[in-house]
DNA sequence: TTTCGTATTGACCATATGGTCAGGATGCGA
DNA sequence: TCGCATCCTGACCATATGGTCAATACGAAA
């Protein structure tokens, strides 16, 4: 991305390019507003300024507030759903959970703003993607259950209630990214070095993978 | 508490008591709406209503919105700190962490609100309790780190960073109050019963007591 | 060069909201 | 009963903010 990024502004494209450019603009700059002041705290005004546009440019692809809201939302629901590959196609738990806690803390890693965003909306009890959690959620949710039933059918884990076992998963990854600054403030106030952030997945999937006795 | 609100509900008691008892109100409501709609998204008008009383009434008692924030900030921060004690005294980490993820996952069901107020808080960057974090909290991490690291020295736990540990226990119980509304939406729309919380509080308690090597 | 759909933007507006204030109620102690 | 400190509150204000709009620039196709 970056990659496109510089040639697009290098030269700037064809005028169809122009839409698809300011929208990723829009779109990156609202998603750390809104994940550092909340969408109540945001101002369109602020996002503007982010993104380098005067603040009618913003109406101009996106109506309302809101709308551009639900964009952002969405955005990080989809990158959260990627990682859902690493779950599947695995023989068993350590393979299995171990990709699916690297590829978790991945994303807290590069994408602290939107698992902010995320955790945001869920905690204002979901104005607007409540849909997303009733149908696409609820299912991946199932879905996943039904392979640690497995695993735990063939005896490759201990018997864990595999609800709250995606629910550990969730929990102490995204708090990483969500609780990052309070972890970078008793961290001497410095950001998590490459071998901090190693060591943090290591920690978690150890504790994790002994946890359900896969190890 | 309970107790002591009926009382002077009956009896509107003294004049001294008025103060406390709608200081008590104005904080209740507080909560609640900053939790659901975030410090930015919260109305003094809507605090107001939700406490029964005129919005200048609020004004009286706590100057600005900041104010009332911040009072509801350090009383969550508060009950945090209390949980504290269970860690304490312990004699090994079966004893005490199972006790501080009982403390833990007793105050995300208690007092949802709060936890929610206290994410949303950190995310934003900690701005009015930064403070806090650089000191009290430091020293708590910092006196719980060394006791379980004693542990370890003893032979009671398996060589965990203790760090990571701590994160792992604040992420796991904190998530079952800031996202309480996605496990809901996830249990079929309805809250957890005292049942599933016991399982969730055990599932926790097995998972980590386990991954730690302690049991 | 002309045309036309797309993109840009400064100026403007209606509304919501945090906060103020002056006047009044209340009730306790003297 | 009186005085005084505390408490209450409707009306009001300044400001910030989401959103609109009309005028304009731009560039590709004809």
């Amino acid at each position: 991305m970056p990659g496109t990024a510089r040639i697009s502004r290098i030269r700037p494209g064809r005028r169809t390019d122009i839409r698809q450019q300011n929208e990723r603009l829009i779109l990156d700059a609202a998603e750390r507003v809104f994940a550092e002041a909340g969408f109540g705290g945001a101002t369109m005004q602020l996002i503007a300024d982010m993104a380098g546009l005067p603040k009618a440019n913003l109406h101009y692809y996106f109506p309302t507030k809101e709308d551009l809201y639900r964009r952002v939302v969405q955005n990080i629901f989809e990158i959260w759903l990627d990682a859902a590959s690493s779950f599947d196609g695995a023989a068993g738990p350590v393979e299995g959970i171990g990709a699916y806690v690297e590829a978790k803390m991945d994303i807290s890693r590069r994408h602290p703003h939107g698992s902010k965003v995320w955790a945001a909306e869920v905690m204002h009890g979901a104005p607007v993607i409540q849909d997303y959690l009733e149908t696409t959620l609820r299912q991946w949710t199932e879905g996943r259950m039904a392979v640690i039933q497995r695993w735990i059918d063939e005896g490759q884990m201990a018997p864990i209630d595999p609800r709250h076992l995606l629910y550990m998963l969730w929990a102490t990854t995204q708090h990483y990214a969500d609780f990052g600054h309070q972890i970078e403030t008793l961290n001497q106030g410095r950001p998590l070095t490459d071998a901090q952030w190693r060591e943090a997945t290591e920690s978690v999937k150890q504790i994790i993978l002994r946890g359900i006795g896969a190890i």
